[in-house]
DNA sequence: GAGGAGATCGTCT
DNA sequence: GACGATCTCCTCT
């Protein structure tokens, strides 16, 4: 399975986020494969977004957003949570998309541990809903790091974190207000799997 | 089930 | 020195 080109990056970030819905991410994680379905994304439209990281320009934390498309920007936010974002459109324009839910797909049980939610034996449903379905969450399932993470290149097949298609059919589409931001929330660029129990809360 | 407060620190002013 | 693209836990109903 190939990851999707780095030509799909290379668009506005609201074409990217609502293409990624149903592609999965792939992450390795000690030789261990853990994978989920994207469900819900997020899109920020860079300096001209008041929302977005890159409106005030290009800084140290948020350089990846301004370099070239298809790579894993990964910040640190509320002192205890990492949030994945993947580059998009021109390296310069500080475009972005954010992964705010997964449906998990394999690597369930690793995915619970890290989650600190059990993960010996079954998982119950509540559990598995638990998993990913937010960005901080999303990240601790899937050991996703500032460290760890920040710059990978997502359209690389041996890279430890890469969007694939699987190609699965796609997905019905439906967009919304953006969640947890006090500027510009009201502008409609969430893009969620309509119907999905693995969205994240609100 | 809903609502609110606390946790906790890197980044920019 | 303030705040944030969040999550969890606790309380009240």
């Amino acid at each position: 399975m190939q990851p999707l080109p780095s030509s799909f990056y290379l668009r506005p970030p609201d074409a990217v986020a609502s293409g990624l819905l149903g592609k999965l991410v792939v992450r390795e994680h000690h030789g261990e494969l853990l994978a989920g379905r994207l469900v819900e994304t997020e899109a920020y439209f860079g300096t001209n977004d008041p929302a977005a990281h890159a409106f005030a320009g290009e800084t140290a934390r948020n350089s990846v957003l301004f370099g070239p498309p298809g790579r894993a920007y990964v910040y640190f936010i509320y002192g205890m949570h990492f949030c994945l974002n993947a580059s998009c459109e021109r390296a310069g324009d500080g475009a972005g998309v954010l992964f705010r839910a997964l449906e998990p797909v394999a690597g369930m049980g690793t995915m619970a541990r890290l989650r600190g939610l059990g993960g010996a034996g079954e998982i119950s449903q509540k559990t598995l809903r638990l998993l990913c379905s937010g960005p901080g969450r999303l990240c601790q399932a899937l050991a996703v790091t500032r460290d760890g993470c920040n710059g990978l290149d997502l359209t690389s097949p041996r890279s430890p974190l890469r969007i694939v298609d699987d190609g699965a059919p796609a997905p019905e589409i439906e967009v919304t207000p953006r969640i947890g931001i006090s500027k510009a929330a009201e502008l409609p660029a969430r893009y969620i799997v309509r119907g999905s129990p693995f969205l994240s809360g609100r």
